[in-house]
DNA sequence: CTATGGATTCGCT
DNA sequence: GCGAATCCATAGA
């Protein structure tokens, strides 16, 4: 399934905020190593750019971290504690840096091979890194669009979503940015 | 050149 | 609840 550049515009169109929580409800969907692959995503948080002390963006661009100054659809892959990978969608202009961190989904297409990816049945994709690993998504697929490989579809409402304080960071700690479907 | 530490996960206690 | 695993860009000498 192709994801047309108007449903895509659709959930990625506005700032980041806006669209984190817009893509709450949405379906990430890999096509891998012939595999295809797929979550609901219900977790998520905002990142900025100068403004946000907590974005990997907040002191300008670096080779690492410039894929978050690219066009919005754009993947923003990165590595984390050395171990994870963390999937990210890039939002806004060009050259001004935001994206949407890809923090928790349900499996919904392809679960065996999830389970073999992650070598193991339960906690599947909740969390960044699991999420990344369970989708076959790697530093590979960090600057590409998505829409190829990688794709994003547009869902409908999943139920309330909270909005609380953003983990696993140091700095910017009070920002409401993360972004959660009630259980 | 060396040191540092992170948008994490897992297993053990 | 705690600590180890493990990479590498960045900062500082």
């Amino acid at each position: 399934m192709v994801t047309p550049a108007t449903d895509l515009s659709r959930i990625l169109d506005g700032d980041v905020v806006d669209v984190a929580k817009r893509l709450i409800g949405a379906t990430l969907q890999t096509r891998i190593d012939g595999r295809i692959t797929a979550i609901v995503v219900t977790e998520v948080e905002a990142y900025g750019g100068p403004d946000d002390a907590a974005s990997h963006a907040a002191r300008g661009r670096t080779t690492a971290n410039t894929s978050m100054f690219q066009e919005a659809g754009t993947l923003y892959v990165y590595r984390s504690y050395g171990i994870h990978w963390c999937a990210n969608i890039v939002v806004g202009a060009a050259d001004v840096p935001a994206a949407v961190l890809l923090r928790g989904g349900d499996p919904t297409v392809g679960v065996p091979t999830m389970e073999r990816r992650r070598g193991r049945t339960r906690n599947l994709t909740d969390g960044p890194g699991k999420l990344c690993q369970a989708l076959g998504i790697t530093g590979e697929h960090d600057g590409q669009l998505v829409g190829s490989s990688v794709e994003l579809i547009p869902g409908p409402s999943i139920g309330p979503v909270v909005a609380v304080r953003r983990i696993g960071i140091t700095k910017a700690t009070d920002l409401p940015w993360r972004f959660a479907v009630l259980r």
